[in-house]
DNA sequence: AACTTGACGGTCA
DNA sequence: ATGACCGCCAAGT
């Protein structure tokens, strides 16, 4: 176990919809996190390690730019999977971002 | 123990 | 609108 931190963030990333998409900042806002957005990077960095699957290419940068499509082994896998569930990426942004926007703090309201 | 780097974000120039 | 700098916090070297 690495942090909470990194368990909170896996389990968030994890309950992104299909077809949408967060923010690592949005994130780290949730937690409450007197963390930075780094850190959910950094979360993401170790999900590499981590036995659950974290679809870490739901998450983008606050300007929807798939910021870690180099860390996806390959370099377009991240933007074929995010296609793949309906969203459209163009020169490694997503189009629509804010419509396809998901911030965790909905589902927390939902709750 | 100290310095550098990094899947970010916001503000200033 | 674009570019640069600073702040956050942890991990690697």
């Amino acid at each position: 176990m690495q942090s909470d931190f990194f368990q909170r963030a896996y389990k968030v990333v994890q309950q992104i919809p299909p077809g949408k998409v967060t923010s690592y900042g949005a994130i780290a806002r949730y937690l409450g996190a007197v963390k930075s957005a780094r850190m959910v990077g950094w979360a993401m960095n170790a999900s590499h390690s981590q036995p659950d699957i974290i679809p870490a290419h739901r998450v983008v940068n606050r300007n929807g730019m798939l910021t870690g499509k180099n860390f996806f082994g390959g370099s377009t896998i991240m933007q074929e999977l995010l296609e793949n569930e309906g969203l459209i990426i163009e020169d490694d942004k997503i189009l629509n971002f804010k419509e396809n926007f998901w911030d965790p703090m909905d589902e927390l309201l939902k709750l």
